[in-house]
RNA sequence: GGAGGCGUGGUGUAGCUGGCCUAACACACAUGCCUGUCACGCAUGAGAUCACGGGUUCGAAUCCCGUCGCCUCCGCCA
């Protein structure tokens, strides 16, 4: 074989020098007396020349196909005038073949790397080693490596440890649905595959590791999504003895490091809101910041100004739109926006040479459009949306409506805007389960101030919680952590479970804790959503090499598949259901 | 659990108000010609039981029912 350099890699530098380069024939051009091919490996194109004078090598270039794994050796020549392609970055040299070797051919690909023109999803993954060959595909996974390589440097340089935390865990209360995995040397019990290691690294400040990171994959199993899928891979993170904003300000310092060395992007300081903050603002505890300015709060003169189908709206917000071009047309698309989204309706306001003008006719009392334009302080040629509800849901259809303008007004497209919510509530009514939930996980530490709130009123007591959130994506999450067994005990009880059951359960946890917890806290941020913003992509599967469908199965391997009868007996366990799912392919 | 979209040669699509479809177009593929192309060009050709099953009809890619698969969204995802 005895490739000498890579495909990419040809520059002028090398002219003159004989060089063997190895990969795909990613496109022929055959002109009959002479065959041009363009050779691909994992750097990129070189084009390689064959002529007649190379007999034996010409007879080999005339056979070769696209996909075809050949290697070419000859000098490298720069390019005779006036045939240089500027859009090839190796587009001023070529490789003069003396010889040609064929060491596979292809049957023609279902995908053509050389295309990448947009094909089913299931081709591409059933045929994912084809893909991959897709330069556009590849340059993603050449990302995530550097993403991963410079969190590591940055951890390592910070005196983080990577310790590996078991897979076969067990089953918890709360969260998401486990993934199963069914014991043959104890039959009737079952492993849990982690959907975070959370437990397990909180041991390991008990253990007094102090800093610790891993790069791991983790497994829900709940319906799926573009931006979700069942097996992800988190950097989870854990730390003693320091205190809230210290590690926002590190992990905050490791992004920032990370977007430097891998994208060579500089990132500001990221805003803090708190959750309250958020909803209030944005709409949302995930604000998108690229899509405008905040919503403003029109509340007092949205009651003075009344809204004559709404008289009891309790709470009146407004979406400015500085220098909006918006046609009747899209202006009435989004007042059906806002309608599907369940609110009674959306008003908008704008300020004309000729007054304002506005659909909110006599729903609002003379003058009323000119005191909200006024109140949310719009400019000449701007625009005002109003929407008007109880609190709360209000701020939630203004907030996704601000993003439904930004969308229509093609903005929010580029940068990367982090920020931080912080204050997350401890609990959350869940209506399903008629029981207060955690917001974040049962370990998470109440706000000390908000203790008291646990007896008497769960749903206003605030956490030492927080979320990292960029563009609008929730990209990490994280907490200080209990380690009193007293108030983890407590917090137990708010969720309804049982001492017995907590003693089943969590006996471990409350266990180690009696032994010298260290004050702890951490944060896990989702890796492949991170790698899929860096990326500009628009699905996790561009940047996971072997990702499942929205049904959970993968296409390449055939998984989930049947198992046999013998391994069924082994586990002492029967296929069970009133009819188990046919497979057509 | 729910809603929507899609499934036609290897790939992407058209056809889908039933008969003109013996299924069209582009790319890819095969054969031939061509010594400077780079999405090379030109000519000729092969390749599809229209996802699967059932129904309506004289007649179904087209209409109806079901199943499977893929995508997107809501619920869900501590």
């Amino acid at each position: 074989m005895g490739r000498t350099d890579y495909c990419g890699r040809i520059s002028p530098a090398a002219v003159g020098a004989t060089v063997t380069v190895a990969g795909w024939v990613h496109r022929r051009r055959d002109h009959g007396g002479l065959i041009f091919i363009d050779l691909r490996d994992r750097t990129g194109l070189v084009q390689v020349v064959v002529s007649p004078d190379a007999a034996e090598a010409f007879a080999t270039a005339d056979a070769v196909r696209p996909e075809w794994v050949v290697s070419a050796t000859g000098p490298v020549a720069e390019r005779p005038e006036g045939m240089a392609n500027p859009d090839l970055a190796t587009g001023a040299v070529e490789v003069r073949a003396t010889h040609l070797t064929v060491w596979s051919r292809a049957e023609t690909p279902p995908v053509s790397p050389a295309d990448g023109a947009a094909v089913d999803e299931r081709v591409r993954l059933k045929h994912r080693y084809l893909d991959l060959r897709r330069p556009e595909l590849l340059k993603n996974f050449v990302l995530r490596d550097r993403v991963v390589f410079a969190v590591r440097r940055w951890m390592h340089a910070h005196e983080f440890l990577d310790v590996e935390t078991p897979t076969l865990g067990r089953s918890t209360p709360e969260g998401a649905r486990d993934f199963l995995v069914p014991s043959r040397l104890q039959p009737g019990h079952v492993y849990a595959l982690p959907q975070s290691p959370q437990v397990w690294k909180q041991l390991l400040m008990v253990g007094g590791v102090d800093r610790y990171y891993q790069i791991v994959k983790v497994f829900r199993d709940e319906a799926l999504r573009s931006d979700r899928q069942p097996e992800f891979t988190q950097i989870d993170v854990e730390t003693s003895f320091l205190s809230q904003s210290q590690i926002l300000d590190l992990m905050e310092d490791m992004v920032r490091s990370v977007f430097q060395e891998a994208l060579g992007v500089t990132l500001p300081p990221w805003p803090r809101l708190t959750h309250a903050e958020a909803l209030a603002q944005y709409g949302t505890d995930k604000p998108d910041l690229r899509a405008g300015p905040p919503l403003v709060d029109l509340t007092a003169v949205g009651q003075q100004v009344g809204a004559l189908e709404l008289p009891e709206a309790a709470s009146w917000v407004g979406i400015v739109v500085e220098d909006a071009a918006l046609s009747r047309k899209q202006l009435d698309a989004l007042v059906e926006q806002a309608r599907a989204l369940g609110a009674p309706g959306l008003w908008w306001i704008r300020r004309t040479p000729e007054g304002v003008r506005t659909n909110a006719g006599r729903a609002l009392a003379d003058g009323g459009a000119g005191r909200l334009a006024d109140a949310a302080v719009l400019g000449r040629d701007g625009l005002l949306l109003v929407m008007a509800g109880p609190m709360g849901v209000v701020n939630r259809h203004a907030g996704a409506m601000r993003l439904a303008v930004a969308a229509q007004l093609g903005r929010a497209a580029s940068g990367f805007h982090f920020l931080w919510v912080t204050d997350f509530p401890l609990f959350e009514w869940s209506a399903d389960e008629d029981r207060w939930t955690s917001a974040h996980h049962p370990f998470t530490m109440p706000n000390p101030s908000d203790l008291v709130l646990l007896a008497t009123d769960p749903g206003a007591a605030r956490s030492q919680a927080y979320d990292v959130v960029l563009n609008g994506v929730e990209l990490a999450s994280g907490s200080l952590r209990i380690y009193d067994p007293d108030l983890q005990a407590q917090i137990f009880s708010v969720l309804g479970l049982t001492p017995a059951e907590t003693a089943s359960k969590f006996g471990y946890l409350l266990d180690a804790f009696r032994f010298g917890p260290p004050p702890h806290g951490g944060i896990a941020f989702g890796l492949d959503r991170l790698v899929m913003l860096m990326a500009g992509a628009e699905s996790l599967r561009e940047v996971i090499a072997f990702p499942k469908t929205h049904t959970g199965s993968d296409p390449l391997m055939g998984s989930p598949a049947p198992a046999d009868p013998g391994q069924w007996a082994e586990l002492r366990l029967t296929p069970w259901g009133p009819d188990l799912p046919q497979r057509s392919s």
